[in-house]
DNA sequence: CGCATACTTGAGCGAAATCAAGGCCTGTGG
DNA sequence: CCACAGGCCTTGATTTCGCTCAAGTATGCG
């Protein structure tokens, strides 16, 4: 069926060492693709299309409406994307990290905005400098495109979820898709903290942060998680809550009444 | 700002038509960009690799889990993609009609399922011949990447709409868009009937068709729109239904109590 | 004409929103 | 060291928007 643990069976890209002069260039040619041959003169151009880009939690580097002349590639860190309503309603679209691309959502004007809600390290490109990147490296074009088809694939089942999942349901289905992102990325069971606070969760997921907790403690007293004191959330039961999260289950992953 | 009218402002592609031998071949190659040549050779190799195909209204094209082996470029109709849950929760992804792709949205397995709401002319190309007809024409993985690109602004408007907005704001998103897509492609004020039913509309926009039929009745009773006899709907005040979708005009957008 | 399909409208209900109160942790300053 | 303020989160009480259930209307077709 569906395989939305996609983005971890792959290495992460990490485009952006492999442009930034002396960090990880050699290594990095590897992780695009380009392991046969990178000259002096294509790391030179590299270079000269795009620039290292630090930023700090709850900075904002991408603002919908702005002319879209940037495309960032990911190396470390978390960031939110989201759009907002005139009224202060928002809606987080994604949360990207390491080796993910942001800015393809865009035709002229970008059509979300990016906040990072860690430390964020990427790379900058030149938006009008992208097809003679692509045009000098087929692979970057080729990866690029498999990364804009899997954000599509990831924006159905964001779809499905909105439109037609509940509560738990949804939490769920965040927390079996975190669990999986982290397992491969880093130590596998996680007894980490989420990086994003309750009120970014309950945006992505079109919740309030009450409705958020209330399920979040649903499923701790269904066993399936644990939350730590520190609000760090560790799955317990990991095929449950993958369960839960599709409706597999039905009858038996419903939330009984606790009374 | 954001502009979702781009589907309509560039001419369709009408790639179908491009490579159905003896339809269309001469203009085909135009509105793929390929004006300059053609060979024989070019029109050869793409027949090669694909084939035309129509779909009955009803008919299902694309199941959500199979293999992607194939890829569609739609010529004439309108189909809709869609998502579906074990217990029978459809969350409806698209509609798509002339110009547009499908398969974009695939790992190795379809993320979706595709069905025609009318008869659907289309051509069907195969997805491992992909890397093949980009190499020999970039034309085309241009404009595929550009409608990606695309692709991925509708969906994040989308989620912005099942995440955050009420049902009145969902549907006059939803039919703002379509009026804004109809009046490029065909005769502009459109008192046309939606090819969509009730029941479609409802899974697209998170809702029930009750709830579907209750908001078009209060946006015709604000005068926004009418609705004719056999259901079909004109938009009678463009910019308020814009400022509606939007929740712009804020109060005085807000549904009176017509009591 | 009868039946099926699609849609509309009303009444009551329920899941999540809103409103409100309180707990926990961290940092700051006395 | 404690007192206090401010995030951030949890939990409870109440409200509300959209869902469910139910009835009725309109259109199309054999």
């Amino acid at each position: 069926m569906l395989d939305h643990r996609y983005r971890s069976q792959r290495a992460p890209i990490n485009l952006s060492e492999a442009i930034i002069p002396g960090l990880c260039a050699g290594c990095g040619a590897r992780h695009i693709g380009l392991c046969d041959a990178l000259s002096d003169e294509d790391l030179h151009f590299l270079a000269s299309v795009s620039r290292p880009l630090t930023v700090q939690k709850g900075q904002t580097f991408v603002v919908e409406g702005d002319a879209a002349r940037s495309f960032f590639n990911i190396n470390y860190g978390v960031a939110k994307l989201y759009k907002d309503m005139p009224d202060g309603r928002r809606q987080i679209t994604g949360f990207v990290s390491a080796g993910d691309f942001v800015g393809l959502a865009a035709d002229s004007c970008y059509a979300f905005s990016a906040e990072a809600i860690q430390e964020v390290r990427m790379c900058r490109f030149d938006r009008t400098e992208l097809r003679n990147v692509f045009g000098r490296f087929p692979a970057i074009e080729q990866r690029l495109f498999d990364f804009a088809s899997h954000e599509l694939v990831v924006a159905q089942e964001q779809m499905l979820l909105l439109g037609r999942k509940t509560a738990v349901e949804r939490l769920a289905s965040f927390l079996d898709g975190w669990h999986h992102r982290l397992s491969h990325t880093e130590d596998s069971n996680s007894g980490r903290a989420l990086p994003m606070t309750r009120a970014d969760l309950a945006d992505y997921l079109g919740l309030t942060i009450e409705t958020v907790s209330r399920a979040l403690s649903s499923l701790r007293k269904l066993g399936v998680i644990s939350v730590a004191a520190d609000h760090g959330v560790s799955v317990l039961q990991s095929t449950r809550l993958a369960e839960i999260a599709q409706a597999a289950g039905s009858s038996s992953a419903k939330i009984q009444p606790m009374a």
